[in-house]
This record gives C-alpha cells, sequence and structure tokens, in this order.
DNA sequence: GCGGAGATGCGAAACGTTTCGCAAAACCGT
DNA sequence: ACGGTTTTGCGAAACGTTTCGCATCTCCGC
C-alpha cells in the first residue's frame, strides 16, 4: 500500500501538502494539485482510514446495534440492516454490524470505548430504553430507529402510528364495518415497552373510537396455535366482529386456519388485515393479505442520514425526527362486511368433519 | 478517554511496560502487573482499536460483502449476517456490512484498500466468481459462505447440497413415490451460475437417478403467477408427478394455489417440499410444509470462524472446509402417493368454480 | 566480592495521517 | 525600487498504540 509519503515524494513537494491538495483543507495552487493527484492516482494511493482516524477523530464508521431477535428475526430488521448499510454507503460511511449481548448497555460501553465509531443506530427501541440514557450520558453521537416515550432531543425515524391506523381504520370503515378487533403482540412484548406494540396498540385503538366502532384488542403469542385459540375466543365473546388486524404473521396463519375451520371465507365473512408486516409475507398468503407495509428500508436509510447530518454538524443542529406511515396495500382480504354478521356461524361442524 | 499513558503515569511504570503488561506480549514481574492492572481499571483504560491497528495491521474488523439482493433479500440471508455478526462478536472480531454496489470487484478495492478490514467473508458465491480472483490476487484472506466450481483452496462453509438431495428423494422414494418434479429458481439464475441453483439442481438430478426415480425439473422466476403456471404445464405434461419440490417461498404459494384450484389436497394428492427455505416461512403455510431448512445461521458463524483461524495462522494453515446438510423438518404436506395419479384430476372445473 | 546470566523495565522509533505555525515567494500599488 | 499583503508550501508535532534494542537490577556460584 502506497502511503502519503510515496505521493508526495513522487509530485515532489511535502506530505502536508498532498494531505491538503487531497483534501481540500486549505488552497494548493492548481498546477501542483495536478501534479499531486496525477501521483496519487499513478500510485493508487488510498487514505488509511485507521491514521486518518486516529489524528482527526472521525472514522466515519456507524453501529448498528441490533438485539438478539426478540420474536425472531424477520425481514423488517433485515430491511432496517440494508437499508441503513446502502445509505451509509451512498454517504462514504460504514456501518458496522453489532449483536447486543444479554446486556445491551455493556454491549454498548465495549463498544463506544474503543474509539472505533463515530456513532450509533439504535433499533428496536423500547418507549423507556435504558441505551438512550448511557449514549446521552456519554455524549455518544446516535439515532433512532423507533423512538422513546419522550424522544424529543433525539434524531429517530420512526413509523407514523397515528397515520397507519387512521388509514387502516378509515379504510375498514369505509367498507362498512362497525366493529373492529386487533391481535397485538405478546402481552410480555408490551410489558417491555416495546414501542410499536404499544403504540400500534394505543393508536388503533384511539382512531377506532374517533371513527366511532366497537374495537377489541388482545394480546397474544406470536404463534399460529395462538392466532387460532385468539380468534375462536373472539368469536364467541363478539359474534358481531367483522373485521380483524393481527401484527404478527404468524398468528394471521392461525387466524386463516381457524376461520376457515368454520366453513368462513376470507374476505366474505371476515376482513383480515396484516399490520407492519412485509409485502413479501402478505404473498404467501392466500387470498393475498391486505397490509400496512412499513416503511422498513427507509427508516434505515433516515436513521443513517440523521446520525450523519449529526455527525457533521458536529452536534449544533436540532435533532431531526420524521414518521413515515406504513403503506396500504390492497389484497384481497378485505372487503364489506356480511348483511348479517351473526348468520356465518352455521358450517362449523359439517366443514371442520370433512377435512381430517 | 484515557490512554496508555495515564495508566503509565498512574502506575509509575513506562508506556511500554503497561502495554506489555495488559497484552502478556512479554513477562513483567507479577507485583508491577498488579499495580498496572489496578491502574487501568481504576481508569476505565480501553485500548484504542485504531491506533492499535495502525502499528499491528490487524484491526479485527472482518467485512461481510453482501450483494445487492438478487431476488429480493430472505430470512436466510438475514441469518447468514447475524450469525456472522454473532460469531465475530464472540471470538472478538467486529463485522462490516458492506453492500456490493453495481460492480462487486470495484466495491472489494474499494473496501479493501483502506486498511480498515483484515478479512472478507462473501455470501451469495456464484460458481465462477470474479471476486475470489480479484481477492487471491490481492492476498486478501477471505473465506466463502457457499462456494466457486473449484474451492479447494478457499476456506468455505457451504450446504451439502448432495446430501440434502440424497435425503429428501430418500424421504419421498421411502413414502413410495416414483415421479419427482422439482421447480428451481429462474434460468438467470442458473445462467449467472448462482450455487444453490446450480448444485441443489444437479444433486437432485442424480439422486433421483440414483434411486430410479423419474425426474423432471424446471427453471421458472420466484413469483406465484409463475409457480401456478409452472404447475398446470407440469401436470398436463407429466400425468403422473406426484412429488414436487420447490426452492422459491413465492412460486411454492403459486403451487399451493394452483393444486387448490384443481380440487386436489395436500398431501393426499400431492407431495409439496418446500427446498432452502427457513422453518419460519414453512409455517405459514397450511398445512405446514415439510421444508428442507438451511442452517444458514451456522453458516455464517462457520464462515467467520474460519476466516479468523485463517487471520490468526498468518495464511499458513491449510483451508477449512465444511458442508453441512439441510435439515430435514417434516411438516404435513408429504405423505404416500395417491393410488392412481391419473383419476385425481376430473374435480377440476367444479371446484375452481365454486370459489371465484 | 565479583563476573555473568536472567529478569525486568525504559525510551525511542514507527505506523500514516491531520493540523498548525512559519518561512519563502509572488504580487500589488505607489 | 520598496514595504506590505497574499499566496503557497514546508516541517514538526500529535494521535495512541506496538516493537525492539538496550540499560539496569537482582541473584547466583565461586
Amino acid at each position: 500500500m502506497s502511503s502519503l509519503r510515496d505521493v508526495a515524494e513522487r509530485a515532489n513537494v511535502a506530505v502536508s501538502t498532498v494531505s491538503a491538495a487531497l483534501n481540500g483543507t486549505r488552497p494548493v495552487a492548481a498546477a501542483t494539485k495536478r501534479r499531486i493527484e496525477q501521483a496519487a492516482a499513478e500510485l493508487g494511493y488510498r487514505p488509511n482510514v485507521l491514521a486518518r482516524g486516529l489524528v482527526s477523530k472521525r472514522t466515519r464508521i456507524l453501529a448498528l446495534l441490533f438485539p438478539t431477535p426478540h420474536s425472531g428475526f424477520g425481514l423488517t430488521e433485515m430491511q432496517f440492516a440494508t437499508g441503513a448499510a446502502e445509505a451509509a454507503a451512498e454517504l462514504g460511511h460504514h456501518l458496522l454490524l453489532s449483536p447486543e449481548s444479554h446486556d445491551p448497555v455493556d454491549a454498548l460501553r465495549h463498544l463506544t470505548t474503543l474509539g472505533l465509531v463515530d456513532g450509533v443506530l439504535l433499533m428496536e427501541v423500547r418507549l423507556d430504553d435504558e441505551r438512550t440514557a448511557f449514549l446521552a450520558a456519554n455524549e455518544i453521537p446516535f439515532a433512532m430507529i423507533g423512538r422513546t416515550r419522550r424522544p424529543d432531543g433525539i434524531s429517530h425515524a420512526d413509523i407514523d402510528f397515528a397515520a397507519t391506523a387512521e388509514a387502516a381504520v378509515s379504510h375498514l370503515a369505509g367498507l362498512g364495518h362497525r366493529t373492529l378487533a386487533f391481535f397485538n403482540h405478546t402481552p410480555d412484548a408490551y410489558a417491555a415497552q416495546y414501542g410499536p406494540t404499544v403504540r400500534t396498540g394505543a393508536e388503533f385503538a384511539s382512531a377506532a373510537r374517533q371513527a366511532g366502532l366497537t374495537y377489541i384488542d388482545e394480546f397474544r403469542a406470536d404463534t399460529a396455535e395462538e392466532g387460532r385459540a385468539a380468534f375462536d375466543h373472539l368469536v364467541a365473546a363478539h359474534p358481531g366482529v367483522t373485521a380483524l388486524a393481527v401484527i404478527s404473521d404468524q398468528a394471521a396463519v392461525g387466524v386463516i386456519a381457524a376461520v376457515a375451520a368454520r366453513g368462513w371465507s376470507i374476505p366474505r365473512d371476515l376482513t383480515l388485515l396484516l399490520v407492519l408486516s412485509s409485502g413479501r409475507v402478505a404473498e404467501m398468503f392466500h387470498p393475498r393479505l391486505t397490509t400496512l407495509e412499513p416503511p422498513s428500508a427507509e427508516l434505515g436509510r433516515l436513521g443513517v442520514r440523521m446520525l450523519i447530518d449529526r455527525l457533521a454538524s458536529g452536534g449544533d443542529a436540532p435533532p431531526e425526527q420524521r414518521l413515515v406511515p406504513c403503506r396500504l396495500v390492497l389484497g384481497d382480504s378485505s372487503g364489506p362486511p356480511p348483511a348479517d354478521p351473526r348468520a356465518r356461524g352455521g358450517r362449523t361442524s359439517e366443514t371442520t368433519g370433512a377435512r381430517p
């Protein structure tokens, strides 16, 4: 590898001049500059990131902290990462993928005291996330994909849950539904104050109330079995329900099976909405599910951009915040409610019996 | 941040002694060592990775090169990455997530000339992958998840396609199937000599021949529509087919729809196998599909371990290679073939008519 | 008490940059 | 032709490590 000194010798100038010429740090006579650039090109010179970082205190490396799979890693998380990595590359930065051990704050401490990263990007943020306190206390630049309860001072990109819920509810209300149920993540996820769980739940409730709908919600494990059980329970307790939004892919599988077992059909007897799930997943269902698709890659990109902006400004710039709504992708699982919801139920035993 | 010098002052020794004591590079008297360690602990000293890397020429940073989504990124790729990141962390290394631009070799050159990474981990390897030539020519340590056509000299972890195909075929033959079809990825993926496409195809063919099965394969786009069309075409051309292996999730969706449209049922009329797809995906189908689940996370881990071993040995150690078979996860989509396959077809029009 | 071997610690150089004060050169108006 | 200003380039120091030759100190047998 050729160094700045090699270039300097070849161009007959001092090392510092080469540095200035190549970085534009201070004016260099046009002729000299051209000579230097040519020498650099001939030698295939590339600056050494470590040496540069050592003195300038900027490595242009960002860390993406990702927790050990909460409920199993999905496409959404993948898209955060790829979006972030792409944005970082475009902006001349590198992205470090840092798994969080059992102790997230400890992992953060280990990572940030090495002088390796300029800033940190947080994902899977909880409303009272302890990591933000650590980062703030140690004055480590960071941004969030997601947000805490009071994220005013912190740059973040998150889903616009209010707008998303509003879009979903008005879609359903527009079709004529009057009763809406919502299957959220597990009670554990809620207890952990995991942002999307809490916020989606709250905003759906609020939007439903606003629209004058009857609203039922339930927190269940993200498995097909639980989805099935939850659905049976739901219909028993609220026979008038005609629309259901589900946040977990796996639970949706159970719901669909339970619907079929009843002899019902989607969307004739039930409108099903998949919330916060990628289009690729929705396509795997039959019929194709109407989905509220999170802008995952975009959030990853935004997070990185914000973090870099913040670093560039030296922390003076005010924090930036963006809420992006999910995209409502119409599938074949939503339609008008049946005329008389209570008349749906009769076929249960026959149809279930027909299929082993 | 406290530096080596701070520790030295506090412990009343020279900087070089601290370095030796902390790294065990050379013997240091027990008493001195204890004093130094205590001083370091009190100051919360952590070595600066950049300074260390600058002189030692080892950064303990590995790069995971990931291509821009070939056919859309899936869970498999995510698991490579998380497995690799976790293994790296456990072994005291860091993992850089590097997207490949339009020109993979150029991206590699840019990345590797910065002095930032010790080695590179390649994924989505094609049989004649140009990246390996570049890396070998420039003597950059690397390992592959996947493998080229002749990977003898290169450390790699890959799926054991032969064992996988053998397991699948013997599962099917054991159930009594005599005719097997296989829907592979697109012709494009084959033309690009993408490893899994080529190898899975070849090994399935070979295993089927070995078992004396009639074998048909087809390359199609990874979409539900194509899956459906391919299936209709398959049954028309080969009415005796009773078992089908599909490599694409999306195509499987189409197949399932086409099967249903015919009035057939899985596994009664057709045994369906999902190949190289994660269990999470298989669970989203109904019935739950029998799957050959790739050991993605493990391959990621292995790749990292091999790369690190190689770096530690200074390149003297012989390359390591591991082939891991997919796990056959039994679902409810495989069973014995119907007694008379040709008698399946009659119900097509009626049943299709019944559902809009 | 002395010479030599081992053990122990020191100081300086090096890694490849950026930064900054300062000197030399060039240019200007008068 | 001359003082002052601007332009241009130089050299040295610094960033925080590792590495390595060398000095000192201790200990031992004779």
